[in-house]
DNA sequence: TTGAAAGCGATACCAC
DNA sequence: GTGGTATCGCTTTCAA
């Protein structure tokens, strides 16, 4: 019941305190030996004691005395959201793999509660942050930045010096979900997106911009943007796409899932079918877009690539070996044509 | 750059390190004022010093020294699983009103990393641990309640002393599916479920079975049991339902959202509809069930209740006044049976 | 190979 | 109200 400490693991074997912190610090070498210089004997016998009184090292301890807990903090703005729920586990699967125990933490975008999560995971020594930031997390994470904690930001962009970034290439997102609306015909191709104003949703306007210039359809950009998800954002959809009927709209782009969710309850209240009335381009994942016949072109991450990347980043820094390119990863997304369920998905570049 | 301890701040502020300590952990009190045993003017130098020093408390060493350290560690099996992750935002917010920070790890299914997952958490001594066990769970939670952890398990129970549990009633669900069935007039209802073996799933089974005998339908019941989220599992679906059109089997139930996913997909397959050809009660949530006219009545968990029921019980084992009693939590699921987006769902009991 | 002893940065107890 | 100081459990020299 009471806790075991190191001292009562030595008394009991007969050891110096310092013979247990070298034992149970020990990796294993290669020939299935500790590499330690500790008597393989006392060793052993350390480890039985150890075992047998159920002995846990104390990490807060440990990483106060040695200012290192081999452990990171990752701290995204909404953890109920797949996407980055998705990228938590591959993250973590990652650096479990390198050693490293990883603690995760949700903003809910709400600054406040973020800048007390950095506090906490600093008290806590994690050697480094990952972070998808909300709005206004600029102060906390420029002061984890100051003290010396490398932090790497994931998702969406903030200004600042110093911190590692694995950012989508979401210009080029946008303009690959347009140029292949293009490509299948359509003219008066629309996109509707939040007021938000966070970077990965302005940058998936402007691409949609973009392409639409280049093809000389300038004068055909039309860019709703609704309040972030309010039942009035719901019904504005509907409002949309009764009028877009009018306008003799032909395909639209829905940068979120949560926008093509409302988007699917349009066409559902109106009466509208896919591809009969319109045709879409959506972001994201969701089961809706492989089990609709044929499958909705959808624009995915790449999350296991950002879990991936952020980490390797990450550790660089950690190890202070990170060159100044190092410190930006930009990744493309991917367009999917087809793939439900088990079948390969098809990819597409436009 | 270099770390701000709370001696440089006491240096500074020309006071002992005790006074600091006193402000620095002083709340609010309901006046405005801090409600600790210090002068406000010397109060207010110290918060100056240690905001222009950009001191931050060591909890390493707060926790160290105290043995507290206000934070829980949530480990769930699988944080990628939306039910898993909503759970958790729900958990973290209720928690952080109480002035709780709450660490989440995902154990993989993977009872090894459970276990160093535990002894990581119980290393950083978190005061708590919500679990949802994976199989072979049962001796790193056991050591925990053990060295004097609270526990609470969540989603699937263990045998085992000790633990505080909050669960959801399977069986129930399992009837209430069944019986929803049988009054909308069918008679053959199967169900798909897999051969694993976890109590979620064997008790939906057992509420199958139990509302089948009671309605005299012993003789239809009929459980397929399926690998695992294999390829193979998904293909084998597609069979079942082959057979199924040729059993003349009116009804299934599809006790995950998965195991509804790979049916869809044989329906598709297959070229049969939804409700034309059979009639399902799925699992959890998916945007399928909203958006399909008529909706699927689907089967949820208490998410939120989940989440909040179990940090309460935690905090109660923490503080000790759990009545034996308060350390079982039974929850109902509920049987959905519209409310597609916006509107409300409705909700029966069979 | 082994051990003694000096801290890491807070809190908590006790004096003043 | 304020300050001195003994820990908390571990890692890490440094000597033996």
């Amino acid at each position: 019941m009471k806790k075991v400490t190191i001292r009562d693991v030595a008394r009991e074997a007969g050891v110096s305190v310092t013979l247990v912190s070298f034992v149970m610090n020990a990796k294993m070498g290669k020939d299935g030996r500790l590499d330690c210089p500790v008597n393989p004997g006392t060793a052993a016998r350390v480890l039985e004691v150890a075992k047998r009184l159920g002995y846990r090292r104390n990490n807060a301890a440990a990483s106060l005395r040695s200012g290192k807990s081999h452990s990171i903090a990752v701290i995204v703005s909404d953890i109920a959201n797949p996407f980055f729920a998705e990228i938590c586990r591959n993250l973590e699967n990652i650096a479990y793999k390198a050693g490293y125990t990883v603690i995760f933490a949700s903003s809910e975008e709400n600054p406040t509660k973020l800048e007390h999560l950095v506090d906490t995971m600093v008290g806590f020594n994690v050697e480094g942050l990952i972070v998808a930031p909300c709005l206004g997390a600029e102060g906390a994470l420029s002061r984890a930045i100051n003290v010396g904690i490398p932090t790497v930001l994931i998702d969406r962009d903030i200004p600042g010096e110093g911190f590692g970034r694995v950012l989508v290439d979401n210009v080029d997102a946008g303009i690959m979900a347009t140029k292949y609306l293009i490509h299948q015909g359509f003219g008066k191709i629309e996109m509707i997106s939040y007021k938000l104003g966070v970077t990965s949703l302005t940058d998936r306007e402007l691409g949609y911009s973009k392409a639409m210039e280049e093809a000389g359809l300038k004068d055909d950009v039309m860019i709703h943007r609704i309040d972030y998800e309010t039942e009035a954002a719901r019904k504005c959809t509907i409002e949309i796409f009764r009028d877009a009927a009018k306008r003799g709209s032909e395909a639209f782009i829905l940068p979120t899932k949560k926008l093509a969710m409302y988007s699917f309850n349009a066409l559902n209240v109106l009466g509208f079918n896919l591809p009969k009335d319109f045709s879409f381009v959506c972001f994201d994942e969701s089961d809706i877009y492989d089990l609709k016949k044929p499958v909705i072109p959808h624009v995915v991450q790449p999350l296991e690539e950002i879990g991936e990347k952020s980490f390797n980043l990450l550790q660089k820094l950690i190890e202070e070996q990170a060159s100044q390119e190092d410190k930006v990863v930009s990744l493309k997304a991917k367009l999917v044509l087809g793939g439900h369920f088990g079948a390969e998905p098809i990819e597409a570049s436009f």
